[in-house]
RNA sequence: GGGGAGAUGGCAGAGCGGUCAAAUGCACCAGACUGUAAAUCUGGCGGCGGAAGCCUUCGGUGGUUCGAAUCCAUCUCUCCCCA
């Protein structure tokens, strides 16, 4: 018999980092129901797997579906196995690209691989909505498409602009929020919850749902984190994200690029200190005793000992404080062997590896960017003697430890 | 079905016969300043070469020309207007 706290704290753990709920009314019905019936309620999430890496971006949402499985609920993940096959348009200023089944298949394995660093997969059900979708014939395909009209598609921002902007808008683009729709009346869910980028779908969902003679599931938007660079939203394509499967010193030394402005957003989404703790943060981030960079060291702590241990964030500082205050080398660097006693510094950097080309390489040193055991090579045709091993280090964080 | 416009480097977007490896902005890399923050400033941003220079690149293919991102033909794709 499932047992859940009380509702205020449920509601309590829902609303925090929770963009908007609609609604809220809805939700605390739902949960009354599921207290009375004692019947958790199917929460529900899609996932695209067509971007196999997660950043602690998609772990917002992540997060807040693993809130549900804690709170005694039942969990869904939906890997949009089909759905990846179309692409969904949202946020987007130009098609997809179409994956294969094949990719589809490694990208979704990938990404349940990750997202269990998040979720608890025992009891976490996950579906793939190709079983349901892939079955649908023609009929039904028209069916459903006309439950919704080209109007309300246009409504929907990211089409509406590139209508606008002549950017090309291909008709099957328009049946992806219903195919998502679909997924929700296949299971019957309750909630759904998604980035706010999601939120026309969702509510897709809650129209498709009403026609099909259910309840319309409540919709839980949670924020799009802004990137490392504060300016765009987290992406793999802008380069300012934070891998939930990197090392510990990349968590922790990205976290420590991020804008101030981003603190705060970063501790309240990214990581799950409490809710006096986060007001501790916003107090100290206004008051100016505190250097906003101590803050910033406390939230990679928190990041790193999410995603890997609070042992491996105490060591990544140690590294951090090594490489960046004290500007020393690092413990652990990668080695490579240059099979001879002398080597020019130019084919050091490439043949290693290092810098993907002569060009690049050369830049870099006329730049100033290289040193070897600390001294600051300015001529690319510099020959180094290797008697020991050395330390070429390219740029800040670029570290090779040469040996004869 | 008819008419018109267009496809340029990661993105946006100039160029419209040689001076174009291709303006400008964003992104990115490096340097200065710092708290690997932001902002700012400086340099860089296809490859090979010490350099001169050479090679590959402007949707695909073929052509005109001493010379093409630029002209012509054709193919593929996109947008707009009319039906």
């Amino acid at each position: 018999m499932p047992k859940f706290p009380s509702i205020n704290e449920q509601m309590d753990l829902i609303r925090r980092g929770a963009e908007e709920i609609i609604s809220e009314d809805e939700l605390i019905k739902r949960l009354e129901r599921a207290e009375k019936d004692e019947k958790p309620l199917i929460v529900k999430l899609g996932c695209d797997p067509s971007r196999p890496d997660l950043h602690i971006g998609h772990a917002v949402v992540l997060r807040k579906l693993r809130h549900f499985q804690d709170l005694g609920h039942q969990s869904v993940l939906v890997v949009g196995d089909f759905t990846a096959l179309i692409g969904d348009p949202s946020g987007r200023n130009k098609t997809r690209p179409h994956l294969t089944k094949d990719e589809v298949d490694e990208y979704a394995e990938t990404y349940i691989e990750q997202a269990g660093h998040i979720l608890n997969l025992e009891t976490l059900k996950i579906f793939r909505n190709g079983d349901w979708l892939g079955a649908m014939n023609f009929h039904n395909v028209i069916k459903l498409a006309s439950h919704y009209t080209v109007a309300r598609m246009l409504e929907r921002d990211d089409f509406k602009k590139r209508y606008k902007s002549e950017v090309p808008i291909s008709i099957h683009e328009f049946l992806y929020p219903l195919a998502q729709a679909m997924d929700s009346v296949e299971l019957n869910a309750d909630i759904e919850l998604g980035g706010t980028d999601q939120k026309f779908n969702l509510l897709v969902g809650r129209d498709l749902q009403r026609d099909y003679g259910q309840l319309p599931q409540v919709v839980i938007t949670t924020p799009l984190l802004e990137g490392t660079d504060g300016v765009q939203k987290m992406s793999k394509t802008y380069e300012n994200y934070i891998g939930i499967t990197d090392t510990p010193s990349e968590i922790y030394g990205r976290t420590m690029s991020i804008s101030d402005d981003l603190i705060y957003r970063y501790f309240e989404f990214a990581t799950d200190v409490d809710a006096s703790a986060l007001k501790d943060v916003e107090a100290e981030l206004a008051g100016s005793d505190t250097n906003p960079r101590d803050l910033k060291r406390q939230l990679a702590r928190e990041i790193v000992t999410l995603y890997h241990s609070s042992k491996a964030a105490v060591e990544a500082e140690e590294a951090f404080d090594r490489i960046f205050i004290q500007s020393d080398v690092p413990h652990e660097i990668e080695e490579w062997n240059a099979g001879s006693q002398q080597v020019v510094i130019l084919s050091m950097m490439c043949d290693s590896n290092l810098i993907s080309s002569k060009r690049e390489a050369r830049r870099l040193i006329e730049q100033g960017a290289v040193t070897v055991n600390g001294e600051k090579i300015t001529r690319i045709t510099e020959e180094i003697s290797l008697e020991s091993p050395v330390v070429l280090k390219v740029g800040k964080r670029r570290f090779l430890r040469v040996i004869p």
